[in-house]
This record gives C-alpha cells, structure tokens and sequence, in this order.
RNA sequence: GUCCCCAUCGUCUAGUCAGGCCUAGGACACCGGCCUUUCACGCCGGCGACAGGGGUUCAAAUCCCCUUGGGGACGCCA
C-alpha cells in the first residue's frame, strides 16, 4: 500500500473527494481530477464525495453547478456522497476562524484593500517578492478594540509561525517529500472582511468533516498545501494524505482552462462530437498515468484494478490538440481511443449510442428495435469501423438510415463522370437487381460480374459507379456487403435515378 | 521578481527510487508496403528521443552538481 507514515490509516475507509467550484464548465482537467478521485475510491472500495466550492459568490452559477453534475454523471463518475455545498458550512469556517483567533494563531487585520494594492504595486515596481508584512499583528489590544468599536472593517489572516527555522513537510504521493519554510508563506487572509470565509479555510475545514483520507487534486494545489496543513496543525487536526497528480497543459504548455481554450476542453463537447463517455476516462487516465504492463485499453474493472496513485507521473502532460484542424478536432489519441472502442466494443453496448445519436439527427426509426432490429444491427456492425465518433453514424452514415443523403462532387465527378456509359448501365443493371429472386451479397455480387463481362467492361466500373450511385461517396464497407443491408427496393430505386447525377452530353 | 516543481521520439509514455538485461521499449500521429471493387480495419516495415555541461563509477537515461528550458504558486479567486 502507499500510505506514509499514518498508523492507523490504513484501516480506516478511504474517503476521495471531488471538490470544483462552479466557476465555469466542467474541462478535461477537471475531469481527469475527477475520474483519478473515484478510480482511487473504487479501488479501495472507499467514498467518493462531491462537494461543491461555491464560496467564491461573485462567480458561482447555477448553471455551472449542473454542468458538473451533468458531466459526471455522462462520464459515469458516480459519486457516493453529496452534492455538498461549501456555502452551507459557513457556520463551521467562521466558528473555525473564531477558534483560530481565540488560541492566538489568527488575528484581525485592519489593512483595507486599496492599501495593500499601493503596497503590492511598490514591491512590483521595485521587482521585490511581495509579502504581507504582518503589521497588523503588533497591534496593541486596545487599538484592536476601539477600531472594532469604531466598525473599521478587518480580515482575519493566519498567523503563520516567524521561527526562521520553522518549517512544513508532508508526504506527497505522487511528489515525494515537499517541504517549506514558513517564512516563504505569508500570513494569508482566512476570513473576508464582509466576514465570509476563504477558500483556504474552507476546503481545509471540510475535508476534515467530511473525514478525507486522500486529497487527490492538481498539482496547482502544491502550494496551497503547507498553509492548509498550518491550519491542521493549528487545530490539533491530523492531515489527510495528500497527491497531487501533473497538470494538464495545451500545446503551447499552458494550464489548461477553459477561458483560455473554449470549447474544445469542455466535456460538453465531447458529448456533442459523439465521444463514447468510457472512452474518454480510458484517454484521460492515461494522461500521466500509466499501468506497469504497458496496457491502455481498459474497462472499467480493469482500470479500477490497475489504477495507482504510485504510477502517477511527475511530469506536466499535453492535452494535444491543435486549432482549426477539421480532421483531428482534438488530441488524435483520444480520437483513436473513441475509434478503437466503437470498432471493438460489444455491439449491444454501442447500439444504445447509435440510436441516441440518430435520435438526435431526426433519423430514428421505432422500427430499429422492432422488426428491423436485426438489420439495424447489421448495419451498424458493418459501418463502424471506419467512424472516429458517434456522430458519423448520423453524417457520413446517413445513407443507410434515409434516402435524403448528399452526393460528394469528387465521388461523383471519379466514380461516375468520369464514365459515362453508367448513365444508360446503372438503370440496366437496376432492372437487373430487381429480378433477383433473392438479394444477399453473393447474388448481387454474381449479378455483377456477369454483368460487366456481357458489356464488356471491367468490374470496378461498375462496382465504383454503384457505390457512389447508392452511398454518395467513393468510400465505405465491400459493396455488395453494403446492397444486402441496403435492401433491393433501395438500391433498385438509387440506381434508377443514377442518371439524373450524369448528364448526357 | 520570490518560492516550489518538472525534463526520454511531434504527442502520451516504459525504463529512474534498488546503475549493467537499453546499439532506449510501447502507443498515437506521420510515411511506405501487403490485403482489396473503394475507404477503413488488420498485418509488415520506416521515421523519430535520454535538453546541455561537469562529476561519481569498471559501468550513467538511471546517482550528484551547475546551466538551460518548461510549468505552477505568489488574491479579501477556487
């Protein structure tokens, strides 16, 4: 096991928690903090909790809140335990707050905000680090009475210990030891001077009612940690383990956020692009992690069992997507994991997706899982496995599913322009069809070798000029695997009309 | 600017803690070939990395130091 130095820890009930703040929607790393949270869960056949940081007022939405949920719930991230609202545990943080004044490891600041704004700033300009001075520490009592007296608003900041030599280590999981010296960290502000308390507080105060055993979160959280654990130990409260797991940054190497990166990182959008929700945990997990065989494709058991906070790697990853390229929208892995899985998967798990999708398109039959249930399946078997997403069942797919579907110009202009005898050969050749006592691919298929050999030309002529005729395009599954799931009547009447797309000169 | 972290193919990574099995392995992408009525799939092959410099050692991707590069944190945001 990878639990340090916490004696009975590793009896007691593992408990992760997912802790966004609903600022904004939900993004690929977010997600991934998410997914690691309840792989570590699950593992350990622990909790999984969700809480909802909502102290931030200005910036928390409603909409956001849903957006979380709704996104975990897609990506089947299932959580044991909440939602838990930050905001409804106000009385805690300020009776925290109280308790940290009263034993002397907090104190009132009466600095207002533009103040230390004018003194950040002259630091800035003098290119000197800037810390809070802790001025307002040496206030003598009386002064702190008659400026509360007088309403003078005040902050309540942490008194962080000024021994030189004092420091902060914990055991990183991922990171190994870290340590700080408290001189590098200021006395940080706990409680608003409108008396709401800080995210700081807050987060530390909740983990430990809702009995945190692993804080599982990014490593932009490294340097937040020393402070929070100040807190712990201000409380003479034992701290969770922490692991911090590498960020995920884009291909210029910056954090990835979704004010920066728009859609592309939001998880609503995989959502909208067809992205299989399984397929995408199995693209992230590996996003610096990664199992000691070598092994990437995982089901959910598999990962569950694999997963380990010790194989997580140090170094930042790179979400790799590039701008504006229409082939690969995003990272090509992802889009290779989402194409393998909707290649390989179990056609009765995929087939729920496929009607979703079509549903979604207007080309949903009722009839699909009725007595066309079998040629539904058929269909989607034989055109999966070229589609990177869900959504090409409903796009390039489109064929299979109703007789209003485009013809592509260069498929047009090379399987059927550029022969024009097919404009009196296809319509011969549906009457053909048509006769066909019995219409599976090896009749079609005798049907036109004969065919070509009477009129004397070469099979792909005609093969290619079908496919286009029928399908739009100039690619896809074997033809006469794809006539026998298109049906007689359908490719008798497409052919019919193949003239209309060849004009006679 | 200060503090902290990181560094293997274009990208995700194995190998680093316990130095030799590494002329560095896999995956994606890309390129070529085979298969084939097309496109995919599949199979075969190719391209492609230990950031640089010093040490330590019989031996360094692996340990140490420096440099460089990248990232993060420095809010009355979370």
């Amino acid at each position: 096991m990878t639990h340090i130095s916490h004696g009975t820890e590793s009896t007691m009930q593992v408990r992760v928690r997912f802790a966004p703040s609903p600022t904004g929607y939900l993004h690929i790393g977010g997600a991934r903090t998410a997914l690691y949270n309840w792989l570590w869960a699950r593992k350990n056949n622990g909790v999984f909790v969700l809480r909802i940081e909502d102290t931030d007022l200005e910036r928390s939405t409603e909409e956001a809140v849903q957006q979380i949920l709704d996104g975990l719930t897609w990506l089947g991230l299932e959580w044991d335990e909440g939602p838990y609202f930050q905001t409804a545990n106000a009385a805690k943080h300020l009776e925290t707050a109280n308790r940290l004044l009263e034993t002397g490891h907090a104190y009132r600041c009466f600095c207002t905000k533009e103040e230390l704004d004018v003194q950040r700033e002259a630091a800035e300009a003098a290119r000197i680090a800037y810390t809070y001075d802790g001025r307002c520490r040496r206030l003598p009592a009386e002064e702190i009475h008659r400026k509360m007296e007088a309403g003078v608003p005040y902050v309540i900041r942490f008194a962080t210990p000024r021994d030189p030599t004092a420091a902060v280590a914990f055991d990183d999981l991922v990171y190994g030891r870290v340590e700080k010296r408290c001189l590098d960290i200021e006395d940080f502000v706990i409680v608003r001077s409108d008396g709401r308390p800080l995210y700081i507080l807050c987060n530390a105060v909740d983990d430990e009612q809702d009995r945190i055993t692993h804080v599982i979160r990014g490593a932009d959280g490294i340097a937040n940690t020393p402070k929070q654990i100040l807190i712990y130990q201000a409380l003479g409260i034992k701290p969770p383990v922490f692991a911090h797991m590498p960020l995920t940054l884009d291909s210029k190497r910056t954090k990835l956020s979704k004010r920066r990166h728009g859609e592309v990182v939001t998880l609503a959008y995989y959502r909208e692009r067809g992205f299989l929700p399984w397929a995408l945990c199995n693209f992230m997990a590996l996003l610096g992690w990664s199992s000691p065989d070598g092994r990437e494709f995982f089901t959910r058991e598999e990962l569950i069992e694999a997963f380990d906070l010790s194989r997580i790697n140090r170094a930042n990853s790179v979400f790799n997507y590039v701008p504006g390229d229409e082939k690969n929208w995003t990272d090509p892995k992802a889009l290779h994991f989402n194409a393998t899985y909707i290649r390989t998967m179990p056609m009765d798990e995929l087939l729920p997706y496929v009607k979703a999708e079509l549903m979604d398109a207007g080309l949903w039959r009722d009839s699909f899982e009725g007595e066309r249930r079998e040629w539904f399946s058929r269909t989607v078997d034989l055109i999966r496995a070229r589609y990177h997403t869900l959504k090409e069942f409903s796009t390039r797919g489109r064929c299979y599913f109703s007789d209003d579907f485009t013809f592509d110009d260069e498929a047009v202009k090379k399987n059927l322009l550029k022969h024009p005898s097919l404009r009196e050969l296809l319509p011969e050749l549906a009457d053909r069809l048509a006769k066909l006592a019995v219409f599976d691919h090896e009749s079609t298929e005798d049907a036109f070798r004969s065919f070509a050999e009477e009129k004397g030309i070469k099979a792909g002529i005609v093969i290619n000029g079908t496919r286009t005729a029928v399908s739009g395009t100039s690619v896809g599954p074997g033809l006469f695997e794809m006539l026998e799931v298109l049906g007689q009547d359908r490719v008798v009447e497409r052919l019919r009309k193949a003239p209309a797309l060849i004009p006679a000169n």
